[in-house]
RNA sequence: GCGAAAGUGGCGGAAUUGGUAGACGCACCAGAUUUAGGUUCUGGCGCCGACAGGCGUGUGGGUUCGAGUCCCUCCUUUCGCACCA
């Protein structure tokens, strides 16, 4: 053995090992137990950063573990590489989209197989290649065929200087990103995926994902958010014309309590009311303005304006006014609500704030009601009051009742809703999978026929900010209409980057398939038996995959349920955020390295530090901590750190830093004790070595190697329990404790060779490289990735004596060791016996004496 | 604002799921080895206290023989909010 342990050599050695034995290409093995192991793909960015290696070491420990299990496992990579930071790179750089995805996939993918990674290579994939995203084209026009794509208007954020839709990250504080100028809602047609179809399904399966966390389950139903509740309609006469103003209450046993109605600007009423009513005209563009981005909208100032327009009580026929208000959802139910400032806070809010009736319906339970200031209480359901005929019914009787009589009139029923809305998947973009639709003056939206896929996104277009670049090639844009072969233009649109990622773990089952999207192989694969990704994607990407993968399973080409089996969601790895902003309200971002913190005078003598920029040496704000990412710039590259102390130091330290599903924030501190832990090994095998090889024979005292056993398998049992919980902060920990019980031993013999062999095991997952190559040079086998998964030998934990914990009143106060098979009358009576029991008892009379086997007792006087 | 989670030494974290709080590390301190630096090894290390002992898991309260763990309150941080991925 050489006596210094150098990681990149060895790595180097155990990569090309791996490389030449091709070790892991998986081939489908019906019969043998399959484990899909597949980690969320990474978007090509350009470096890796820390969260990356967390999320692919966490993937490959668990891909490991389960093929010394047995399995026949399955570990793809690939890159979702369609998206907007290659066109800001574009931008900034003059380089196109293509060349920069390109690229940053070469690097990155040179990082990846750095790290050791049990990846089959053969399946990788990016998104935007043609023969990828060609099926995201295809499925595309069978939903259309089955009327699960639709097209109609939606709200985009329009910066009116650079003539540009902004996505929803471009605008800051309500401008746009580059311009500084204020955004703007604008209204344009697009093509939507009807998921609200699959809405019921998506929400009661979930109770059929028991392999899911319970916090990522909630999420997702309560974004779906299933409501019963009541539409009704409140009658109108305009322009000569009988209507209904249709609204969504949860509330109708309230309905006696309404003293306006609301309606939100993009209403059609608001927007015929505004026509002869100059102010209302105004506050209605006012309300268009602004970005769409929902969060803004729940927190900004709730204002409206009276219409002077009434509609009328569906129950009662009173005159109920017309208000238009900021605050409306036009995405949400009809865009329209009834106002109950009695009982509910928002309207409780505006009516004060507009002087309009407060008037209680419900009696609260009998708590104090005062119009003078909101509580809780006032949206409790309780029994109705001062509504006529319902007064005394509670809740579900007022709702069936008053659903009744409204249904009597034709004003109303009982409707479930949902929050849940459809997915708008149109994007004004350049760098993503074009919309295979020809928009013809005579015939109209044609698709593209299935022969003439893909349609083809041409890969040397340089963005520059202003509109798509795709509008403005004529070689792209011209073409023939398919069905009547006249001059047509074609869709210039190109798809959400969340269809690419809604179904290429099923690709990857068959990535080199050619004449179709999936074929038999995905239903030996599927469905991926463990999936590994940031919290981040709780919602949108996990529900967008689910309702794809039932779309795919209705069109018979899956048989599948659900994607994902288990799911495991890492926690973020978080690093400081600083930033400059220019008068432009333009924002831009330095990476936490680049900071330093300069000490300067504070206030009354108090120092304080202030970030400065190392360049420029001026200061830069401070903005909190939050997610490594591209756009906030400050991710941490993780090549020094591979480079420094090897792939192995890097994922073992990335996997003892915290358990997967915690936050973590980053800090490099620790790496020494991970570095220091794996040349200790290393030290401690060299050592094994040599006193093997020399046949010393040096005998262990047997209670030494009793103490060693135990230690080693109860630490063992720990570790597999350890492992089937995902937590390998302490699997980590444990290799550390075996590495401890064995180096205090003097010589070596068989049981400690088997404790080393269990180690190495132990630890192949975490570190594969140095477990490869000490495995092979101690000649425990030939290749450490066919041998079994240790299991403990329970024999080795059985003690004669077992320790109690002695407590008087819950406090602790002493020890005892008693012989495994006392009695609890002996344990009762040893334990009052003991000197520091009877110390506190103090001669108080023994009220009671707690004995919880094996492990403590609790004397309560 | 709404939805979801988290908060334990100077730091990362552990705690057999209601039973010895601080495992295993980092940092630090002392000692040994070393020409020195680094490495390596040994010991110490929650806070207060001379000791006895007391206090201690974000805040305040509750349940229990016993609470980091269960219940309620508040605070802080993180994630998501539909065009970042």
């Amino acid at each position: 053995m050489q006596n210094k342990y150098n990681a990149h050599v060895i790595e180097r050695e155990a990569q090309q090992y791996w490389d030449g034995h091709r070790s892991f290409r998986a081939v489908e093995a019906p019969g043998k137990p399959k484990y899909y192991c597949l980690s969320m793909f990474p978007y090509p960015s350009g470096k890796l950063h820390m969260g990356h290696v967390r999320n692919y070491t966490i993937g490959d420990a668990l891909t490991r573990y389960h093929r010394m299990r047995g399995y026949n496992v399955l570990q793809p990579m690939g890159w979702d590489a369609f998206g907007l930071p290659a066109e800001n790179a574009a931008m900034a750089n003059n380089v196109p989209p293509a060349k920069w995805t390109y690229d940053n996939i070469a690097y990155m993918k040179k990082q990846l197989v750095s790290l050791g990674f049990a990846i089959d290579w053969e399946r990788e994939l990016a998104t935007c290649q043609p023969d990828y995203y060609r099926w995201n084209q295809w499925l595309f026009l069978r939903m259309l065929e089955k009327g699960l794509v639709y097209k109609k208007t939606g709200t985009v954020n329009w910066d009116p200087v650079d003539q540009t839709v902004l996505a929803n990250e471009q605008v800051i504080d309500g401008r746009g990103w580059r311009t500084g100028a204020l955004v703007e809602k604008r209204e344009i047609p697009m093509y939507y995926m009807a998921i609200t179809r699959y809405a019921d399904e998506l929400l009661a399966a979930l109770d059929r994902l028991p392999g899911w966390p319970e916090r990522v389950k909630t999420m997702q139903a309560n974004w779906i958010g299933r409501s019963y509740g009541v539409r009704l309609a409140f009658p109108y006469t305009l322009d000569g014309k009988h209507d209904k103003l249709w609204a969504f209450t949860t509330r109708a046993d309230t309905i006696m309590g309404v003293t306006f109605c609301a309606v939100a600007a993009e209403h059609p009423l608001a927007t015929r009311l505004a026509r002869d009513n100059p102010k209302l005209a105004a506050f209605v563009d006012e309300c268009k303005r602004g970005s769409v981005i929902e969060a803004d909208f729940a927190t900004m100032e709730k204002k409206g304006l009276p219409t002077g327009f009434f509609v009328a009580h569906p129950l009662t026929g009173e005159k109920i006014e017309v208000w238009v208000g900021n605050y409306v959802l036009w995405g949400y139910g009809d865009g329209a609500v009834m106002g109950v400032p009695g009982h509910d806070e928002r309207d409780f809010a505006f009516a004060r704030k507009y002087g309009l009736a407060i008037k209680p319906v419900i009696d609260v339970n009998a708590k104090p009601y005062s119009t003078d200031a909101w509580q809780p209480w006032y949206a409790e359901h309780g029994k109705c009051v001062n509504s006529g005929k319902y007064d005394g019914l509670d809740y579900d009787a007022a709702v069936d009742v008053i659903a009744a009589d409204l249904a009597a009139k034709g004003l109303g029923e009982k409707q479930v809703m949902w929050r849940l809305r459809d997915w708008g998947i149109s994007r004004q973009r350049y760098w993503g999978t074009p919309i295979p639709l020809i928009h013809c003056t005579d015939c109209g939206d044609v698709p593209v026929p299935d022969d003439q896929l893909p349609v083809v996104l041409p890969e040397d277009c340089v963005p520059d900010g202003s509109g798509n670049p795709l509008a403005k090639r004529a070689d792209f844009v011209n073409c023939k209409c398919p069905k009547c072969g006249k001059k047509a233009m074609r869709e210039t649109d190109t798809m959400d980057t969340f269809v690419d990622s809604s179904w290429y773990y099923i690709r990857y089952a068959c990535a080199d398939q050619k004449s179709a999207m999936v074929d038999e192989r995905v239903n030996y694969w599927l469905p991926v038996d463990q999936y590994i990704g940031g919290i981040e994607h709780a919602i949108l990407h996990l529900l967008y995959s689910r309702f794809w993968t039932k779309v795919m399973r209705d069109l018979g080409l899956v048989t599948i349920e659900e994607p994902f089996t288990n799911l495991l969601t890492q926690g973020m790895v978080l690093n400081e955020i600083f930033f400059r902003k220019s008068d432009g309200g333009r924002i831009v971002y330095y990476n936490p390295a680049d900071v330093v913190m300069t000490p300067g005078a504070g206030s009354l003598g108090i120092t304080g530090a202030t970030p400065t920029l190392k360049i420029d040496g001026q200061p830069v704000e401070a903005g909190g901590t939050g997610t490594m990412s591209k756009s906030k710039n400050n991710g941490v590259d993780p090549q020094a750190l591979i480079e420094e102390y090897g792939a192995d130091t890097a994922r073992f330290f990335m996997m003892f830093a915290s358990p997967p599903e915690q936050t973590l924030e980053w800090s490099d501190s620790g790496v020494e004790g991970a570095s220091r832990f794996l040349r200790r090994l290393w030290s401690y095998c060299e050592k094994f070595d040599k006193r093997k090889r020399s046949g010393d024979r040096t005998q262990i005292g047997l209670n030494v190697k009793k103490a060693t056993l135990l230690e080693v398998h109860s630490v063992l049992k720990q570790a597999n329990h350890d492992f089937e919980k995902h937590q390998f902060n302490t699997v980590a920990s444990a290799a550390m404790k075996m590495l401890n019980a064995l180096d205090r031993l003097e010589a070596v013999d068989k049981d400690v060779e088997e404790c080393l062999s269990i180690l190495l095991r132990l630890l192949c997952p975490i570190t594969p490289h140095i477990s490869h190559h000490l495995w092979q040079k101690l000649s425990f086998g030939k290749d450490i990735l066919e041998a079994k998964w240790p299991e403990h030998d329970p024999a080795a934990l059985i003690e004669d004596e077992i320790e109690f914990v002695l407590q008087v009143n819950g406090k602790l106060r002493g020890n005892m060791r008693v012989a495994k098979d006392a009695d609890r009358a002996l344990i009762e009576k040893l334990a009052l016996q003991n000197p520091n029991v009877q110390k506190h008892v103090n001669g108080q009379p023994v009220k009671k004496v707690v004995v919880v086997p094996g492990r403590l007792v609790n004397v309560v006087v």
